[in-house]
DNA sequence: TTCTATATCACATGATAAGGGTATTGCACG
DNA sequence: CGTGCAATACCCTTATCATGTGATATAGAA
């Protein structure tokens, strides 16, 4: 059976919750919270599989909690209960490591769903939300073409050098001599308009050239 | 009036597909093809706001597609249509740059739901896939505590050559001497367990220590 | 108060990198 | 059949970095 903890601020709420899951039969409310002070102590001693924390918390936020809870245990499942869907806080709280969320509207039709998909192993989410994480992942590939015009052989050393290689290594690594590679080192640091290695390595992983 | 351009190399599939977008009166196919090799030309000269984009397409794979058309077009929505939403495919074209995806046996009930929702600047996806991506982006914030118990000073120096930045710009820029400089950096190096600066730096941007 | 951690500075030596040339080879393209 | 480019290689000088050893000042913990 899977364990459940609540968190919620407003009581009435949380004894809605509390009731509508114990109702399915399915589920066994371990603790039910209004805030999240003792989160760390909470979540260790009562193991549960599923916690579902509200994000306006007084004191301690639900972004917050989430981020301790990360620190102790990466296992447990977190849905978020939040009024509104367009803001960065529910960013946040994905990229703190919370595994979906839930409008508090749609708290009744589709929680019981929301927990099935998050246990199945899927993260239950708005589209616009969904859109803003997409779009900030799709960035690094970014459209001002980072085309420095580097050869196939400039990026392979110019990789090299992003790992921390000296020339040395690389001249071992890729069979040429030192020397070679010195050529090569200042091809790419004209290309990259760059002076030194680590300017050159700097925008190299910046700009995602590797 | 959105315009819509379709990718699908299942003939009958198309049709059936165009007819179910005219029907509705909202949208105007301006093109439907069965290969997406002149993807490119193709949205240049029709223009469309959105695209829908077979996954599986001979030759040129609807991620390639999606690819090149990011190269010239970053404001035209793109919806993927695939058979199966298990794999990493459908990652792979939403990082490339699609807004969203569609399975094909649920494309008669939820196209025209799917392109609202993507138009509104949403992205249609399962929760599954959702869950992959941000399982991707928290990955960065390495539970295995990257803790090297640097300070706070050594910290801001780290940042600096990062940056790029040389011993003498470092020295300059937080008003310190040369040697002092040095002094921090070898401490960095004890700690990270590294021997260059390119070695410090790439474990640095690598494991998001800046 | 004594110990410890942090931050600061100095000097010295050998290693590595930066920046300037120059040159050969092979390959593709009119 | 040159021309241009990529890849290879060598030389030289100067600048910067790596590393060791030692020292001072200061704030906070034992």
């Amino acid at each position: 059976m899977t364990k459940i903890i609540i968190y919620e601020d407003n009581a009435s709420l949380l004894e809605s919750l509390e009731s509508l899951l114990s109702l399915t039969g399915r589920y066994e409310v371990v603790g039910a919270f209004l805030h999240c002070q003792q989160v760390v102590e909470q979540v260790n001693t009562l193991m549960p599989n599923l916690i579902l924390m509200d994000m306006d918390l007084p004191e301690v936020s639900g972004v917050e909690a989430v981020k301790r809870i990360r620190q102790i245990d990466t296992m447990v499942q977190i849905i978020m209960l939040t009024i509104f869907d367009d803001n960065e806080h529910v960013m946040e709280a994905m990229y703190a490591g919370a595994n979906g969320y839930l409008l508090k509207k749609h708290a009744s039709e589709k929680l019981v769903n929301a927990i099935e998909e998050v246990m199945a192993g899927g993260a239950p989410m708005s589209p616009s939300i969904a859109r803003m994480i997409i779009n900030n992942m799709q960035q690094p590939q970014s459209i001002v073409a980072n085309n420095y015009q580097l050869t196939l052989r400039e990026k392979e050393i110019l990789q090299q050098l992003s790992q921390g290689n000296s020339f040395k290594m690389i001249a071992a690594a890729l069979s040429i001599s030192l020397d070679t590679v010195r050529t090569h080192i200042k091809r790419i640091y004209e290309k990259l308009q760059v002076r030194s290695q680590i300017e050159a390595v700097s925008k190299a992983l910046n700009e995602k050239l590797v």
